[in-house]
DNA sequence: GGCTGTATTGAAAATGACTTTCAGCTTCCG
DNA sequence: CGGAAGCTGAAAGTCATTTTCAATACAGCC
């Protein structure tokens, strides 16, 4: 998503496009896969040096109730962000040995119908991470 | 799991069995579907009011580790706790209004050799978290 | 049934990932 | 351009969980 598609986005929503925002869209680009807070804000950096964390996480939260990203949990206590791209849902594999984190693109899962959940139940979202190893990590253990 | 056979898997690993995770077991089952320390701290006083909730963070985390019981996450910065059943391995539909969590028994993911993963990755694991609404919920909005 | 080495416990303090507060700054609608 | 409303960074606050530490209690061994 281009920076002017986002800011349309974000200004649909009464939110404004800044510097910091755009240095912060910039370093979800970069780095691509699931990377949290830290890392954004530590590439963001790059571009804009005197970006606060703060700044990060609340930018983060906006992305995510506008659509721009998605936050990805992969349960070891930390947000990792990754933009969305458009109608591409995807999940994760992640290293249980040196903690690479790869995309998985195809979704597996059965349509919401066919899954038989307790009575009443709507699915709407679903999560799925998946941990093994990588290839590195398989031949080393 | 009844308690001996727990006590015999955490004698196992060298570990003791004692009156406080006794209690935490106790709260485990008798709570049933995926709860959080706390609540687990709340239900195991019932037996043992003198339990600190810190101890139920460290029998948590020794059941966990012992295969007695397993962390759930779902996202909203807590870990749950389920007991291990034998083999049953199962998932959870969330509620996105009243937040209620429910099982799903059967698990409807491909084999792991049928994902197509990227490149040298192999899955030993994987977590389905489902959200949507119950039928209460449903109705209501 | 005691002894004893070591795991376990609870209280208090520490950690770490966020979140909130607040005063000053910046966008962008008009 | 003007100014209301959104944004920012620093510092302080949350909150779930972890660590520290001295006291206690399992459990294998006489």
């Amino acid at each position: 998503m281009r920076a002017e598609r986002v800011a349309e986005r974000l200004r649909a929503r009464g939110r404004r496009m800044t510097v910091q925002r755009r240095a912060v869209l910039a370093a979800l680009r970069a780095l691509g896969c699931a990377r949290d807070a830290e890392a954004i804000h530590a590439r963001a950096r790059r571009v804009y040096p005197h970006l606060g964390l703060v700044t990060v996480y609340r930018t983060l939260d906006a992305f995510v109730a506008d659509g721009v990203a998605h936050a990805v949990h992969l349960g070891d206590g930390r947000v990792r962000y990754d933009l969305s791209e458009d109608g591409a849902h995807h999940h994760h594999v992640v290293c249980l040995r040196c903690g690479r984190v790869a995309r998985v693109d195809r979704c597996h899962l059965p349509a919401p119908r066919r899954l038989d959940l307790p009575r009443g139940f709507t699915v709407t979202v679903h999560r799925l991470e998946l941990f093994g190893y990588c290839g590195r990590c398989a031949r080393r253990s």
